[in-house]
DNA sequence: ATGACATATGAGATATGA
């Protein structure tokens, strides 16, 4: 099962790569952020016509998420338990069964955070806790889980073209690198890492400003975090980094993972 | 360098991003 996670910094406007990558790809699962549109505003009828599911958790402007599947998406739950009165839509999950594969796939938007400190650095604080508490209770039934998505967190140093540049940013914080290590403490495995463990050079976004792809001034920010059962299954974790190249393109890349 | 670029909203300038 091959699936990805792609940040397309809203799906309307680079929906023409997102089609591209497809067909290139052949994803069997996709997990979008940063769609930044409602449910009705999604470009469903294109990506059905791919022969894609679609499960939605849309938003106005900022935020959403989505999931595209070749297989169909089952118990779908939108918005990340533990705060009734966060109203951003950054989290959707869902069921994909292959044969006798059933892999349960969840599409995050983790908070940027910055400035740090500051309101919006603690609300990405408590979102990565109530992220734990949703794992914590998802592991329970000792199944495949793929927590994909755009974590806004940089894990270490070798994960930037210039770590110094970063110090006091919200996603390279030590705080905030440790929620992520708190996360694969509960026995998840970030499936590029786990795979390429010596790989320098291998990011996921580049800015658009100041010529930073020119520059290949990256950071790796959108991972895979695999539950014991996933990770058993775990053949290969690539970024597509061509396709930042391409015309009018997200300020991310597609990472994918295929499962045996 | 509280900017550069890019997106969405809405019709100019502002909020957000990482």
């Amino acid at each position: 099962m091959r699936i990805a996670t792609w940040n397309v910094n809203s799906v309307k406007a680079h929906l023409e790569a997102v089609l591209a990558w497809l067909k290139e790809a052949k994803p069997d699962v996709v997990c979008l952020q940063e769609i930044k549109c409602e449910d009705q505003a999604f470009p469903a009828f294109e990506f059905e016509a791919l022969g894609y599911a679609c499960a939605i958790h849309g938003q106005k402007t900022y935020n959403g998420v989505a999931i595209l599947s070749r297989f169909a998406l089952e118990d779908v739950v939108k918005g990340l338990p533990g705060d009734p009165a966060d109203d951003q839509a950054r989290f959707i999950a869902a069921t994909v069964v292959d044969g006798s594969l059933p892999v349960r796939v969840a599409s995050l938007y983790l908070p940027n955070g910055n400035p740090a400190p500051g309101p919006k650095y603690d609300y990405k604080l408590a979102w990565m806790q109530r992220l734990k508490a949703f794992a914590v209770e998802t592991m329970k039934l000792e199944e495949p889980l793929v927590l994909c998505g755009d974590y806004n967190v940089i894990p270490e140093a070798r994960d930037a073209r210039f770590p110094e540049n970063w110090c006091n940013d919200a996603l390279f914080l030590p705080q905030t690198r440790a929620a992520f290590r708190e996360l694969e403490s509960l026995g998840l495995t970030e499936a590029y890492r786990a795979l390429h463990p010596l790989k320098t050079g291998a990011y996921s976004f580049w800015d658009y400003q100041a010529g930073a792809w020119q520059k290949d001034n990256g950071i790796r920010i959108d991972h895979h975090l695999l539950s014991p059962q996933a990770a058993d299954r775990l053949a290969a974790a690539e970024i597509h980094k061509h396709v930042r190249g391409w015309e009018k393109p997200s300020d991310h890349v597609p990472v994918m993972i295929i499962l045996k």
